[in-house]
DNA sequence: TTCTCTACTGTGAACGCTCACAGAGCACGG
DNA sequence: CCGTGCTCTGTGAGCGTTCACAGTAGAGAA
């Protein structure tokens, strides 16, 4: 039943073990391995008995060899530092991405370009057709690797929306702006007025969109803009608590903060509390992320919830789609205002 | 150059459009792939020119047809719960693994096996040879996929000591015992007389290895053992909650609290603070992981680092053995005491 | 010279699969 | 009756590489 080899270790069987086993052609084993078109019921069951019988697994090299295809995806971090890593959001996405290839039988390649030999490195493996197509995450704006990708018409779908580029990059991403009006309007209803915000990186999609989310809604409530009451982090805590206590200085009458992410919320909560504010009953506190961190505060933080597992599944879906030939463009997903005690 | 497919997408050149410009066959090309052995200055430089110019990758998957390796690796995941993901040393593990593949020029295909469903498909993707070897990581004791796939005779490496087994799988792990004792000893030498622990799971061996470490201690001090200063924990800051309570309930007396994990320990400083207890001055608490949110904790924790980017490059340093023919063993690499303010 | 050894090179045959094609068998309509 | 179209099957070729082998050239020893 299975060959045996000089070192004694088993061959695996062949798609010629199989036809052989089952009486038929290779050919025939093939056509049953891919769809099972153009095949008789009685050849289909004799190829599926030989194969439970043979323990026939598909040599992937092989296939790939005259198909040119792969059958597998690169999950690809183009990140100087560390960041992605130490993001919860980054893990689920990752997970999701990994499961949802899964369901497709598609190995997730995990690739890291960090420096720039890497990303030369990553570039040339990916272009040379040793996957069907990529997953990208990367906060660059202007990153090189999306836009050489591209150009070499390698199927791309990038995670949240890529800054600065011309191009036309696929992408899935939460709604942020939308969601930021969510958390806004919800700070309005319960009477806010003097509404801070303390903004991401003003050079990634969550620092612009979220900002914009929240003009918005000032301008639709009428309610007066101030300079005075945004600040600008950078998705540490030590910076939302360095803002918080800068918007306290220069506008020591805020009764809400809205904050780009909970790292930063956390750091706003201490902040206030050094400063002597209730919250909420001074001051209401919104995140961004949902992220566990957002349970461990207190007040348990009120925050915006990203669909990070709807993000990770139309990213492989839209990917699969490009991967199929199909023209695939951007797809944008709702978030969900969760809502506990800071707000 | 290249040439150019009918669908207008360029085709990569192939080991004989390199032979062709550089005026040699394919075997000498081949041969400088693979080493440069029993080649000429000559030719060795006119194929080195020949692929640059022509940009010519090699096509791994009619390699790996001949060779039988598929020179890329599985990094494995058999946890039912998202436990791992949510664990932010696994974050560096992973991305020390790639890192340390990557150096070699291996990818690392990233697979879940969650279900009994997935574990046979990704045991079958396995055991057909489409990697060369596996990284695993499970905290199960008896796990079925490491028995299945060292029967297969796949290299494989765990990340961790597997509990309960029997067999002789290779493994690279911390030394919990040691650190364990490291960490009592440090409560030992500031005078702390009444040391509880909070364990984890006694079917993991951070559960088991801490907790032997932490009567290792007790015993050499002649400090008298008492078990209800023992509390198991699952390891989630809910747990380490209770279990501060509980033990506070059992021996108010208690000086100092050793907790096998930075998240049972945040519990822990809660369940301390609600009971009016200071930290240090009336209970030491020393944690175990130098996680991430041991920074953010008041007073900041006193923990034991895991060297886990050592852990990660010895795990693909014995699996690269261990593929290359090698009979490997256990590696098992020392922890370090970090001093902060809780004890 | 001749023989041997070493360094180097080229060639055919595989690896296991899919694809294109040819051909068989059958049913149907003209 | 043939021709046409359908479903189903087998066969040869070839994907891009490595491997084993055969063979050449030059150096050194006999």
């Amino acid at each position: 039943m299975s060959r045996t080899g000089s070192n004694g270790r088993r061959k695996p069987p062949t798609i010629h073990d199989v036809a052989r086993e089952a009486g038929v052609s290779r050919g025939t084993v093939s056509r049953v391995l891919n769809g099972g078109h153009y095949v008789s019921p009685a050849a289909e069951e004799a190829v599926n008995a030989a194969i439970r019988k043979t323990g026939y697994v598909v040599n992937r090299h092989a296939r790939s060899l005259i198909t040119g295809r792969s059958d597998s995806v690169a999950f690809l971090l183009t990140e100087p530092q560390e960041r992605f890593f130490e993001d919860p959001n980054f893990n689920v996405l990752l997970r999701g991405c990994t499961q949802a290839l899964a369901g497709h039988d598609i190995p997730l390649l995990l690739m890291i370009a960090g420096t720039k030999d890497e990303r030369r490195r990553i570039t040339r493996y990916i272009t040379a057709g040793h996957v069907d197509g990529v997953l990208l995450v990367s906060s660059h704006s202007g990153d090189p690797v999306a836009e050489q990708l591209r150009a070499a018409r390698v199927p791309l779908v990038a995670c949240g929306k890529p800054l600065g580029q011309s191009s036309r990059v696929s992408y899935v991403a939460a709604d942020d702006r939308d969601g930021a009006r969510e958390m806004v309007r919800h700070l309005v209803r319960s009477g806010r007025r003097r509404i801070a915000t303390v903004t991401g990186p003003l050079d990634t999609p969550g620092g612009t969109e979220r900002l914009a989310g929240y003009r918005d809604v000032l301008a639709e409530s009428g309610i007066e803009a101030d300079e005075r009451l945004v600040a600008t982090g950078d998705y540490s805590r030590a910076s939302g608590e360095s803002c918080a206590a800068e918007l306290l200085r220069r506008a020591p009458d805020l009764d809400a903060v809205f904050v780009a992410s909970d790292l930063m919320a956390q750091g706003v909560l201490s902040a206030l509390r050094d400063a002597g504010r209730r919250v909420p009953d001074d001051v209401a506190v919104g995140g961004f992320d949902d992220s566990p961190a957002a349970l461990d505060t207190r007040p348990a933080l009120t925050t915006i919830r990203q669909p990070w597992d709807r993000i990770s599944s139309e990213m492989v879906r839209v990917l699969l789609a490009q991967i199929g030939g199909e023209d695939t463009s951007t797809v944008i997903l709702p978030t969900e205002l969760v809502r506990r005690g800071s707000a």
